[in-house]
DNA sequence: AATTCGTGCAACCGCAGCGCC
DNA sequence: AGGCGCTGCGGTTGCACGAAT
């Protein structure tokens, strides 16, 4: 049995916006506040999809929202929080205020995505590209050598079980995650600071399982809980973790805060 | 001036996660 | 425990607009 849609399609509008429609959302989530998306559309008088209220909202008259050009800095924050998170761009957006993870999403794609080719580095390995690789072209496939011989963080939550560095962790519960030199160097950067504490009373011991792969206590979907202070948990949010699972690598929270890494992004191909 | 092409952005679509019952 | 509904996310599409020819 299928799900039903999420609203009456044949009596909604499509596509752009007219001001009438926005100022009509805009009184009503100044009068109610927002959520209850599904039923918004009715209540506000609106023949839209609560989706599409939602998102207009979101994107475009939320009042906090900082229009204009991306500055250096956000450029800079936007690489580096996506060379360790990938195309989680709500969590990107997180750590960059007034930006929409919409905004964020196309500004990598028509900005950001030349920029790094222009500089020689893979937009989605933030790896050296290499002459005639399928990089080149933006077509990033799991044999690709970049891949094959080490990767971002991002890309090993997606299932690669190779970790880029034996430093980059585990040592202690720093307050950040150094990366590899290998990637730090194409970035130019040494450390980029991003506040990643791991929650001592969460942290599993590591442990050497059969195959010699050093692993932490988590067996099969392991978990080490981080406070990502400075993506979007702020003013002493506390780790929320306990008794949550997933059965996905990245664990977004109500919040929509990434609280979890697959352990394996800690992995040490190294110590066999 | 007209047409073509490229770019940027807003919006849509499908799916996954989570909470409730 | 499992089904259902709602919300949020990421990928993709389509249109508007400016530049190039």
């Amino acid at each position: 049995m299928g799900r039903s849609p999420c609203c009456e399609k044949a009596h909604t509008n499509k596509g752009a916006w007219t001001k009438e429609e926005d100022q009509r959302l805009i009184a009503h989530i100044k009068a109610h506040g927002e959520g209850c998306w599904r039923s918004l559309p009715k209540a506000a008088g609106l023949l839209r999809c609560g989706k599409s209220c939602r998102l207009r909202w979101i994107n475009y008259l939320r009042p906090d929202l900082k229009r204009g050009n991306f500055t250096d800095e956000e450029d800079e924050l936007i690489i580096k929080l996506h060379e360790f998170l990938g195309n989680k761009w709500s969590l990107i957006a997180g750590r960059l205020p007034g930006r929409t993870d919409n905004e964020i999403k196309n500004y990598w794609n028509t900005h950001v995505k030349r920029k790094l080719l222009a500089r020689g580095v893979d937009p989605q390995t933030h790896r050296p590209l290499n002459a005639g690789t399928a990089a080149v072209q933006g077509i990033h496939t799991p044999s690709s050598p970049a891949v094959a011989s080490g990767a971002s963080p991002h890309q090993l939550a997606g299932g690669s079980s190779c970790s880029p560095d034996a430093s980059g962790h585990s040592s202690d519960a720093d307050d950040s995650v150094s990366l590899p030199p290998s990637l730090a160097g194409n970035l130019g950067v040494g450390m980029i600071d991003l506040n990643l504490s791991i929650c001592p009373p969460c942290q599993p011991p590591l442990s050497r399982e059969a195959d010699g792969v050093l692993r932490t206590g988590y067996s099969e979907r392991e978990k080490i809980c981080l406070c990502l202070n400075r993506l979007g948990l702020h003013g002493g949010e506390g780790c929320s973790c306990v008794g949550s699972s997933s059965s996905s690598s990245l664990h977004p929270a109500s919040s929509g805060v990434l609280r979890f890494l697959d352990a394996s992004l800690f992995r040490d191909p190294k110590v066999q």
